[in-house]
DNA sequence: TGTACATCAGTGAACGCGCGTTCACTGATGTAC
DNA sequence: TGTACATCAGTGAACGCGCGTTCACTGATGTAC
């Protein structure tokens, strides 16, 4: 209830989070000042404190997405030390990320809005994806082999969660996750056919 | 000009092929009542005697999109006689599904969107999903093995796709798309690996 | 340390525009005789 | 085959609601002396 300069910041913070888990589960169209406003506890008017506009706070709000998205699967990622590429895989294609959109990642939540987003938006997903890569290729450093199995395989996780959110069978949606999965770690040493 | 029944249903046909369009190019929030019936050639105030309401129209229009957008890979899958698979990894991504998702393949533009939409467009998604499976996995037929290796052909044109789309640099973009194609290429015989 | 004053985060009413929806009307279609 | 009439696709004005934005105001914060 302060007025504080601390409690400003507290605020603008607030009301960026919450647009930004918004965004990632309602899209960029969706979410509304005063519903925004009165998540973080204020009332619809101080909105310009803070913002100059509602696409102001989206286009933000979308940049955060996609950052917090990502550091969040690059932690559970980094907790198979071996093997961060496996890690990222069982994470990214489990079913608790694929039921919790608001908080998972937005390369597959904002793609299709970041694909009509203006440049700024683009980078900001093209930023995300630079990461990923990065990630994926891992110690293999950056021969062309690997970051071309990087490529193969954030595309598969990208595109195998977007579908698993959007099948009305349940099963089917388990079941594309969990083959997907099984199909990544078989490549996971490359092109090459693993020994066993 | 004509109000007669023949016309009636082509009024119809075309206000929900051009929603179908809009529906890819824009997502399911964006096109507006006014703006479909001015595109189609009539004023706002007829629409009523197509549709029930907005959401009536723009639900069958996303069903359509994803029909005729797998419909037209699928053509263009099968002009390759000998490897359907292979004829639809290029047509997917290509540039040219890449710079027109108003006409492309809707998994990709109306992903995020069925997701969040009721039981009824996710059956229609699945529905899409289903054919896809069907004709990548095609004449190997039922067994797990090309089941496994279709859901992950799928998982990753569609993740490919999105992220093209989404990227500031083209340069990236191409590469992605190339990198996946020439990556699904060599994985085409399934799992082992090819001779050369 | 205390007091007077300026600043400004937050409030809530009001505004205005866009958009989905309704409605009275028109005139071509198509049917009944 | 022609004529009178009913139907109904399409028109365009009007309505009402939601929502982004503005604005006058309040009272706590923080600074000047």
């Amino acid at each position: 209830m302060g007025h504080s300069q601390a409690d400003k910041a507290a605020s603008r913070e607030r009301v960026l989070r919450i647009a930004a888990r918004k965004v990632r589960a309602e899209g960029v169209t969706r979410p509304g000042v005063a519903e925004l406003m009165k998540e973080a506890g204020l009332t619809h008017g101080g909105f310009y404190k803070h913002f100059t506009s509602r696409d102001d706070l989206i286009s933000q709000a979308s940049a955060v997405a996609l950052a917090e998205g990502s550091a969040k699967m690059e932690r559970a990622a980094r907790k198979n030390e071996q093997d961060p590429r496996a890690g990222l895989v069982d994470a990214y294609l489990a079913r608790q990320h694929r039921d919790s959109p608001a908080t998972g990642c937005a390369l597959v939540t904002l793609g299709a809005d970041a694909g009509r987003g203006d440049q700024h938006f683009k980078e900001a997903y093209e930023k995300q994806v630079r990461a990923y890569l990065d990630l994926i290729a891992g110690l293999e450093g950056d021969t062309e082999e690997a970051r071309a199995e990087a490529m193969l395989t954030l595309s598969a996780l990208v595109g195998a969660t977007l579908m698993s959110r959007a099948l009305a069978d349940p099963g089917l949606s388990d079941e594309l996750l969990e083959t997907v999965t099984g199909q990544l770690e078989r490549h996971a040493s490359g092109p090459l056919p693993p020994a066993d």
